[in-house]
RNA sequence: CGGGGAGUAGCGCAGUUGGCUAGCGCACUUGCUUUGGGAGCAAGGGGUCGAGGGUUCAAAUCCCUCCUCCCCGACCA
């Protein structure tokens, strides 16, 4: 959908010059300075326009995805009795992160860390029959963790947001079906978002379990450390690991401990939480058989820390095109006569063939807009100046290579799509 | 929860052997001049020095308690 251009001195883009104190990764301070996200408390983040931006583009690649791969949208509620986590007996498992309260009739309620519990109770209500299988739910939800402690900003917060999707399947022939889908549809969406991932296989923990998988994304910063062949790049998680030193996989490399962080997770479940919550299904031998579940999650907000993370230099953020808060940034030098309606009739054509345009109109100097362009990183910035302008010229910047090219001023949209087109 | 660091204006900091009216840079307001890489001059506004208690003639500064934030550890997306 095409939206309006957005005009910065009628926007709300807080940036800022200093390093914000008690900040360490270059995500969290970039996050804070570019004006995506504010603090409120500790691990407790508001997300501002551009960060919003960003954060519900990652989802829209997420929803294509799971789309794609047969999973159905759905929205389930923070807001969960405790009686539901007593039938896993997850209420103890999960007590030192869950949220608890009592709300005014005295019911023990909690904000739910996960959903497991309440998808399954959900499919319970609907399902029971072999021919309702398989299904594949999904969600894009705030998700609550007491977490003893939190860390780099967003990476690990209190309230985050998650994908997490859901599979039921008549037996385990369909579960691996449905896990190998969502494994590629992982695949495709850290992809999309312009990370490398390495892919691991892991323990279940507290989901419950036999087979699972990490989809961690190597980076100065992280919680988790992956064991990485320097020849093959294979990667196996470092708890599995022994002393070992030659790669597995090929043989010849050796493998390099790398700090990473996590952003996905893939589990086979089995009948843990069906089992539990007895949720069953009629076969067509007229037997009653268990719901075999799988579950599929990738730490949502976490994500947008990562791909900034690994997707900057000294200057600022640069956004992976997929991602980014904007397409392209219309700069203008100065405040001109001249140079408004220009920019306004190039921001126009832009928005008219799709494109998020953001035109930095402020009244402010040529140098701090740069700085600016530069920290919050939007892929393509198209520079209007009254010196370039007197010989007919516009420049365009690519935020990534740094790379300038001056077009003529009539040139210009047809050459800068070239330009989009060919680096799509 | 254990260990380490830090809380002074919106942001970043100095001041802390007890001393005078709590300071600097940025940001903000007004005016003038500027305008291709965080502009200049001038005049302004803005502070319960994290909170509470104590010592003292006198506390941002010393003592006690608490709170908050960041980093390292145990757990997770």
């Amino acid at each position: 959908m095409k939206e309006n251009v957005i005009y910065w001195s009628k926007y709300f883009i807080p940036t800022t010059k200093e390093i914000p104190a008690g900040t360490e990764a270059a995500s969290h301070q970039l996050l804070l300075r570019a004006g995506l996200v504010n603090m409120l408390t500790s691990g407790v983040y508001s997300y501002l326009p551009l960060g919003l931006r960003v954060l519900r583009r990652v989802e829209d690649i997420i929803r294509e995805e799971m789309n794609r791969a047969g999973a159905c949208e759905v929205f389930l509620p923070c807001l969960q009795p405790i009686e539901l986590w007593q039938t896993t007996k997850r209420d103890e498992a999960l007590k030192e992160i869950m949220i608890r309260f009592k709300d005014n009739r005295g019911r023990e309620m909690c904000l739910g860390p996960t959903h497991e519990e309440v998808i399954t109770a959900l499919v319970k209500d609907y399902v029971q029959s072999y021919r309702q299988l398989p299904v594949t739910l999904y969600q894009i939800q705030t998700k609550f963790r007491d977490e003893l402690r939190t860390r780099f900003g967003i990476v690990r917060a209190n309230e985050f947001m998650m994908k997490d999707a859901y599979s039921f399947d008549r037996d385990e022939t369909g579960l691996k079906k449905n896990y190998q889908l969502m494994y590629e549809a992982y695949e495709k969406v850290f992809q999309r978002c312009g990370l490398k991932v390495v892919i691991v296989k892991a323990d279940s923990g507290a989901m419950g379990g036999d087979v699972s998988h990490e989809f961690l994304v190597i980076a100065p910063i992280g919680e988790d450390h992956v064991l990485q062949c320097d020849a093959c790049h294979f990667a196996m998680g470092s708890s599995m690991s022994t002393e070992q030193a030659a790669c597995p996989q090929c043989q010849n490399g050796k493998l390099q401990k790398q700090i990473a962080i996590e952003l996905g997770h893939v589990f086979q479940l089995g009948t843990k939480y069906t089992d539990a919550l007895k949720v069953v299904f009629l076969d067509e031998d007229g037997q009653q058989k268990p719901i075999i579940m799988g579950c599929y999650g990738i730490g949502v907000s976490r994500l947008v820390a990562a791909i900034i993370e690994t997707n900057r230099d000294d200057a600022g953020i640069v956004w992976p095109r997929e991602v980014a808060p904007f397409d392209v940034e219309i700069l203008l030098v100065q405040d001109d006569p001249q140079l408004t309606p220009l920019a306004q009739s190039y921001a126009q054509q832009l928005q008219e063939v799709g494109l998020k345009v953001l035109v930095d109109d402020r009244l402010e100097s040529p140098g701090r807009k740069f700085k600016d362009a530069d920290l919050i990183g939007i892929p393509y910035r198209i520079i209007l100046g009254k010196r370039t302008l007197q010989e007919g010229k516009v420049e365009v910047k690519d935020r990534k290579t740094l790379a300038t090219t001056m077009f003529t001023k009539n040139d210009l949209i047809k050459e800068f799509l070239k330009i989009w087109k060919a680096t799509c």
